[in-house]
DNA sequence: TGCCTGACTCAGT
DNA sequence: GACTGAGCCAGGC
């Protein structure tokens, strides 16, 4: 068995953005080094950290909020609170909140 | 063991 | 610019 399941990897990946930033499921499958984009929603989305891992701050690589287990309206007032605009069910300025590759490894 | 689903993404029309 | 279909991977039944 591995030391991690890849949720706990996902998780831990997560927990590495930074508050007023935003990362991609695509970023977070890249940085485990794999394509699995939908496992990584699929983790997220049973994430049982749920105040520990701010999976709020995983949007879509559109810039689209993506879902929520708490509710997308939810999602969106988190984000808010930390400092990023979300209009429309998208993220304000999504390039610029993306959070670099380095700091997610 | 094998098929189905999912908080996705990409390419083509 | 918006919609549709196909592809991708891990987890659950």
């Amino acid at each position: 068995m591995m030391l991690s399941s890849f949720s706990e990897r996902v998780w831990k990946v997560t927990k590495k953005i930074p508050r007023g930033s935003v990362a991609t499921y695509k970023d977070i499958a890249y940085a485990l080094h794999t394509k699995a984009y939908r496992a990584v929603g699929n983790a997220l989305n049973k994430n049982p950290h749920a105040p520990i891992v701010p999976c709020h701050r995983v949007v879509k690589s559109d810039g689209g909020v993506g879902g929520f287990a708490h509710g997308t309206v939810k999602k969106i007032t988190l984000l808010q609170k930390e400092g990023v605009i979300v209009k429309n069910g998208k993220v304000v300025e999504f390039e610029k909140r993306k959070v670099a590759f380095s700091s997610l490894r």
